[in-house]
DNA sequence: GCAAATTAATGATTTATTCAAG
DNA sequence: CTTGAATAAATCATTAATTTGC
């Protein structure tokens, strides 16, 4: 739908422009429906708002279901920055009950059987008296995590003590492996020069 | 207008199975289509394609979409397994040309100025003659860099130098700060027993 | 005041991830 | 385990705010 380049109206008007331009009313009403708690609203609904909304101005079924994608996806991107710049400001270390990014069953990135316990067991690991305190004054190490598809890196930052990040086991590729000798595996150690 | 996918509420009850299960004429057809390079069909070729396929069972228009959308999504997946496992598997180091991740503009997660220009430089710094040497033989460290909005941390692994990870300068929040005094900002090293 | 130039909002698409049927 | 379906996240693109120099 190239074709009419020209930006004729503003304000939901005919012409075809090149996007929806909502009402004050229409954004009103959604904007009420959605802190009403209606946050994914099914293909009946999202008919029932079209034909509601339409006699402010013109309005398509696929406005309504973006709309309630976008404002649903927004409110949790500004919770998220929100709840980031808190950990940031606080140094707070992320739990489960408030993990800085979402934990998925979790484990290093050379070998998940081996690091998954341990990285679970952490906090059990600490004198329950000290645990506040290295969550808050100590700088937090960043560890690299796969999800459980194993695709998707993505990272926590936990208190630095000494551990061993990366077993370096060899993983199981069926491919090809004549090329390359097999580096020595040396262990790769944080510490933490508090 | 490309395809609206407005979502449909199946029913749920009677009438059809619960999702379609494609004929193997119909899969070989949309294989070969694919193949042909047609990976994002447009709302039009979609009913083209559902009109030519349902003389060989029950379809619908979404269940072209979908699939299409599945199999683009699950070529890539494939794709970027099998990168993975490579760098895995040779311990390569992640260049601007073969990034294990995407590198947008990158820096430390508590001060990006500090730490973008030490990063950009690290192949630099190298010696010329031990790059690759470092480059093969070393396991890799893990940093968390933040997108360019600040929102979305992500990883990448770089050789493990002795570095100062967390400049640790405090950030300028405009929050209440009376609650914590501030940590004494010990720096964290990352060491490597190679 | 007033447009050209920037920036911020937000509608629309595309891509990634997750769920669940078989 | 495979894969259709659905949702969420990321990205693109256009429009409204706003800044800026005149």
């Amino acid at each position: 739908m190239t074709s009419a380049p020209v930006p004729v109206t503003t304000g939901g008007g005919g012409g075809g422009g090149s996007r929806w331009c909502p009402t004050m009313d229409q954004v009103m009403l959604l904007e009420r429906m959605y802190r009403g708690g209606l946050k994914t609203p099914t293909a009946t609904q999202i008919q029932q708002i079209t034909s509601r909304l339409s006699i402010y101005g013109k309005i398509q079924g696929k406005n309504v279901f973006y709309w309630f994608q976008n404002h649903k996806a927004r409110d949790r991107q500004k919770l998220r920055k929100k709840l980031m710049a808190l950990y940031q400001q606080r140094r707070l270390y992320p739990t489960h009950d408030h993990p800085l990014l979402p934990l998925h069953p979790i484990g290093g990135i050379e070998d998940v059987s081996k690091c998954k316990p341990m990285i679970n067991n952490w906090k059990v690991d600490l004198p329950s008296d000290q645990t506040c305190k290295l969550m808050c004054d100590c700088p937090l190490m960043t560890m690299m995590m796969m999800d459980h598809n194993g695709t998707t890196p993505y990272c926590t930052r936990v208190p630095p003590k000494t551990l061993q990040l990366f077993p370096l086991t060899t993983t199981d590729l069926k491919e090809d492996d004549q090329s390359t000798t097999p580096p020595p595996n040396p262990n790769l150690l944080l510490t933490c020069n508090v």
